[in-house]
DNA sequence: TTGTATGCGTTATCAA
DNA sequence: TTGATAACGCATACAA
């Protein structure tokens, strides 16, 4: 390794290291002028202070790490894009780790985690999880981590989240107004947090109205795209619904495609609401009724509150959830 | 810091620091039976070898820095997904930086990776680049870098493309022979490498065809939604196109939007086709016809690219390039 | 096969 | 204001 370091740099400039040091850290004392002098020859020689040797020294690597359980959806790459941009602001890095949903791929990134890689966790769990409880093997050593949207109840730490049964509740209420009697409930896991949640959503607003609540129209669907399309169609042609209302985005996807084969008409058969981040659900056709949760925002205040608690590990006043708002946008997909 | 090193491991098992290590790495000398015994305890207290020590001592880092443009794009979040897996596949992590297509981020962003903090880094360049020329300022000391997709072509560095110039020929051939006379070409930045190979294919197609190539039949667009709406909107108008072929998409997305304001019928009035690796294009009104990327693919290629430079830094016979095929998928927006 | 000693590049403490 | 030195946790050369 021929690259620069401090001592060389120090070498180039008779000082010690120590003063170099100095120089690139705002809080010490140091002459004005050696710090100019130090900058400009650090910039010539194009050097900078190692990150791994800081680390160490420091006991923190200014990096968190974002686990995702898959990334070709809208609302993660805007949730990503939220976090990165705060992190970024923050002198943070962002190391990122996929799931696909895989329960244990998420215990082993996180078990790895804690080797020093990054001082902070911003987690959307992993729809298979069964045992959460890994996430207390550590003690007091854990560390700080946030979760977003997809959480453990169980786990006690802070999280941000929006307002999911009012969310479902609205959306069933809506399709109830649109003439639906049928509705049907596409969700990947209903035992997991936001299945759970919307789900309650849309059988208290079937309650309201004295909808009849029919437990086979709760349609369990997998991670699987073609073996949602024959669950789908099986759905569509079996129980007869006259609306449907998907729990995440590419059930409403799965959706459009299976009514397309079998010729269902959305809306006039068939009125379609979902959770979704797309920005082109005008688009569609028909144009898709969503449910948008303010991705971005929920990344950017999933990436404060995990600061905060960087900032100040003993403060147990800061607030341990936040809830955003998603808001319902009517398109055509629900037209009477 | 009371947190578990190898020190206190070692006084646990009454054994050296050194014998621990070895217990850790597969090459060395150590007996089966201490090596179990060590992972046991290990394990036992949650004992993981602190990475930035390991980092520092050996000067490696294990981590690749993906630099791209966007996230909220379904090519890039794919070709991210393809990175990852085959990093994790490799033992690596990966580290995300987005421009946003600004130019100055991405100069920080590489500036302050030469601190040790990646191996590697694996970049679609923003597409306001001017200077390229910070890249050779390194020298020897530059860390081994990987282009995908949008590449400066006078830095000598290996790289991972399509076959743009082919697809934009078949794509403009293709708008000919659905009937168009007057085609127009979006693009945001057409001296940048994509946005100038893609068009060379739309000219040579137009000549082949003896369609006259007309200069403000090319489009510049820029980064802003708003911008680009009114742009698209004063194209449609003033120059009456029967086909646009975008070079992105979500130029496309904007054409389409802007059609449906002004009761431009699509395909009837305009054929659309563009670059998009949109999962959901059959799902448009109407169906767009994509030059579809095999995203992932370029994603796991450009990490096996680069993982070969890692090994191997010295080896001169690697591919220096490496041409994947798109292909065009027709659907009803270049309908006849 | 295992242990001892040294250094990776940095920063904090203390002395000058 | 600056310099000498130790320490962060680990891996390796060398000795045992």
């Amino acid at each position: 390794m021929d690259s620069i370091n401090i001592k060389k740099l120090a070498e180039a400039l008779n000082l010690s290291t120590s003063t170099i040091s100095r120089a690139f850290r705002d809080n010490s004392d140091i002459n004005g002028a050696t710090k100019e002098r130090i900058l400009a020859k650090a910039k010539e020689l194009n050097y900078q202070p190692n990150h791994y040797a800081s680390n160490l020294r420091e006991q923190k690597s200014k990096t968190i790490a974002v686990i995702v359980p898959e990334l070709a959806n809208n609302y993660f790459s805007q949730a990503i894009h939220g976090i990165e941009r705060v992190a970024r602001e923050n002198g943070y890095h962002i190391l990122i780790y996929v799931t696909d949903d895989d329960y244990q791929k998420e215990v082993t990134f996180i078990r790895h985690l804690h080797n020093g890689r990054a001082d902070g966790i911003i987690m959307s769990v992993s729809g298979e999880a069964n045992d959460h409880n890994y996430l207390n093997k550590f003690g007091s050593k854990r560390l700080p981590l946030v979760f977003f949207d997809r959480i453990y109840e169980d786990i006690d730490t802070p999280r941000v989240i929006t307002n999911d049964y009012d969310s479902s509740f609205l959306a069933t209420e809506h399709l109830i107004e649109q003439g639906c009697k049928r509705i049907a409930y596409l969700v990947v896991n209903k035992s997991l947090s936001i299945g759970k949640t919307r789900m309650q959503g849309y059988i208290d607003a079937l309650a309201k109205y004295q909808v009849t609540f029919e437990e086979n129209l709760i349609v369990d669907c997998s991670n699987s795209y073609e073996e949602n399309s024959l669950i789908i169609k099986e759905a569509l042609t079996q129980l007869k619904p006259d609306g449907i209302f998907t729990s995440v985005e590419r059930l409403a996807f799965a959706t459009y495609y299976a009514c397309y084969d079998l010729n269902v008409n959305i809306p006039n058969d068939l009125k379609v609401i979902s959770f979704s981040s797309l920005e082109i659900a005008p688009l569609l056709n028909p144009s898709l009724t969503t449910i948008t949760q303010p991705a971005i925002e929920i990344g950017e205040k999933a990436a404060e509150l995990l600061f905060t608690v960087l900032d100040d590990q003993a403060n147990k006043n800061r607030p341990n959830e936040v809830v955003l708002t998603s808001k319902i946008i009517k398109r055509n997909s629900t037209n009477k």
